[in-house]
DNA sequence: GATCTCTATGTAAACGGTTACATCTCGTTA
DNA sequence: TAACGAGATGTAACCGTTTACATAGAGATC
């Protein structure tokens, strides 16, 4: 591997004009710097980033910390991630799957070093566990995670409000008996939803029974098992909110198994709206959060803050939802084709 | 930020030592061990990522080069290598978006020096371009990538053999014009999967239709309109062949959308298996590939390379896939539950 | 022609580790 | 008791860059 003074040797210069030349600093003769590309270009030298990262202090990488890498969720937030971050010229170093705090601490730790900046998601996290394992200067940007502290840039999806307009949208058919399909024990996210589900119920002057309000791990499977529960109950519920859509999806799967027509006797929505649930049969109508970008903005965030060596006021900002209405909820508009459906929004709440 | 000169200093011992005891390497006595991780603790010291590999030309990060990060195809890709590198302590760095040569050209040279492997997935390499822009050196796993040569290893999916057999099955269903939905123009995965489908009408003694045989670029859009123009002919086939899952999914909706019946009316087939297929309406009949073991696969590979540096036997692996029939080939399994569906797959081909 | 600027370049010290080699101290053996 | 071997530790070179500082030469200014 030829390195930097191989260069500067066969071109018979100094490594620090070398070095000029690659990071285009300082002044150097258009005759000088021509050579020194040509010398660069025959011998493939390309500059050693651990080299000139040790040097600089600088990675050009951004950690992603993601909690599983599970369905379009995920696939849509690294999407975001890696165009924001490749335009800027980072890397991503991405891990994932961290389901307890030790494994994040380890994970932590792991990254120290590597990355200028770090962008977290994961409902196991806490200020104390990070100001633990993470030095003050390295810029964080905590993606839907609920830690109190001010001192985080975060992003968090407006799910309390989204779950909330979505309940009031399905009480809005005529449901009465509403059920919900909740997210994983202990996730902030669930936690939000559930709260937006059961505020609206009660605004609504319905008292929330708990009987429909079945347990869920955001997974597709568990939607299906929740789903065949919730039938199973006398009276049996005629709308389920699912707190997210791979939920919804299994939901779906398990009323069509059980020969229940959707929507008609039952109305379901979900909340995401990953790209294929304009596909799905029915449409589902979901709660828009925008997933690409959340990645987009988190990458932003962290670049914006390494930039500004973390000195930069930080900031907690919450992504507003939207209502996507199609068919699984009820709305009468069978009649338009896929694409058309993609862009009914209500009105602005 | 501590260095390891802080805690030698603290701990009144040499770098050396320190580097010993972090390193479990070389004879230490016990109670300087012991005095030294106090230290290191106390200070909070995380050894350096980029010092380290700077010394020991190590980077303990596999580079992941992906063509598009969509849909759960690479979801899935991305989750088996994640799991796998992280076992092994590795880091992953990913990259995608790559979609010409040049772009993968600037991401091979920006991984240089920070990998210590690479995966790369991507219909747009050759060997030249591979061997032009990275070290001979460096450990390189082709996934899903048409490249001739046979100095490096590679994985690739039996698309050929998918197809075929998928076609024979519908074939048997008694289906006489059979459609495809094509991959993307110039795709390895794509031509194979378009020649077994051929082969296999053609072995049935049919002659392929042109007209049945329509563009595609394996997103769910594209599957819509092109199941949209296959309904427009006349006559129509009454089986279609989807290259991918995501256009499979495209398809169903625009007949849905057209009100034809699936199965009944136009039988519909996938390539992938992705975990949604068996929740969809009707569940989608697909061609499973194992696409988290692809991931597990491609960086265990990688890892033993690394290993060995790069000096091993380079291997062609050709994964196996099978058939899961579920309904909307036409099988007659709609009495069975989802989860029973998931399982039913054919004898051996 | 001395002084001052400005451009172009070189020198060498970091950056944070690892590791070959040297050194020192003991306990063991002939 | 001298020689030896093994264990514990230190010394310093090295990995590939960047960059503060030094230096040299060429015009420009007085």
């Amino acid at each position: 591997m030829t390195t930097i003074k191989d260069v500067a040797r066969e071109a018979g210069v100094s490594t620090a004009t070398v070095s000029r030349v690659f990071n285009n600093v300082g002044p150097v003769d258009a005759e000088t710097e021509r050579k020194v590309r040509l010398v660069a270009r025959r011998l493939k030298y390309v500059p050693n980033a651990l080299g000139r990262g040790l040097s600089t202090r600088r990675t050009d990488a951004i950690g992603l910390l993601l909690p599983d890498l599970f369905g379009e969720f995920f696939s849509e937030v690294l999407r975001g991630s890696d165009q924001t971050a490749q335009q800027a010229h980072y890397h991503l170093v991405v891990s994932s799957s961290h389901n307890n705090r030790e494994e994040i601490r380890a994970a932590l730790t792991m990254m120290r070093g590597r990355v200028d900046g770090l962008v977290i998601m994961s409902p196991h996290i806490d200020a104390e566990t990070l100001n633990e394992n993470l030095p003050q200067s390295l810029p964080v940007v905590l993606l839907n995670c609920y830690v109190e502290s001010s001192g985080f840039d975060s992003l968090n999806i407006d799910n309390y409000g989204g779950a909330h307009a979505m309940t009031e949208h399905l009480l809005s058919h005529g449901h009465a008996s509403l059920a919900i399909i909740k997210g994983t024990e202990g996730n902030f996210d669930a936690r939000e939803r559930l709260r937006g589900w059961a505020d609206a119920v009660r605004d609504a002057g319905i008292t929330p029974d708990d009987r429909y309000q079945v347990p869920g791990n955001f997974s597709e499977a568990s939607g299906y098992e929740a789903a065949q529960r919730l039938l199973a109950l006398t009276p049996r519920p005629t709308a389920i909110f699912a707190c997210n859509d791979s939920m919804a999806i299994g939901a779906l799967s398990a009323l069509r198994d059980a020969e229940v027509q959707v929507p008609r006797e039952v109305a379901i929505a979900g909340f995401d709206d990953v790209p294929i649930a304009s596909y799905l049969t029915p449409a589902l109508t979901s709660v828009q959060v925008g997933i690409h970008n959340l990645g987009v903005k988190a990458i932003e965030t962290a670049l914006h803050a390494v930039r500004n060596k973390n000195a930069h006021k930080k900031q907690q900002i919450v992504f507003p939802t939207s209502l996507v209405l199609r068919e699984s909820c009820g709305c009468n508009i069978s009649s338009l084709t896929n694409h058309q459906r993609q862009s009914i929004v209500p009105e602005g709440r």
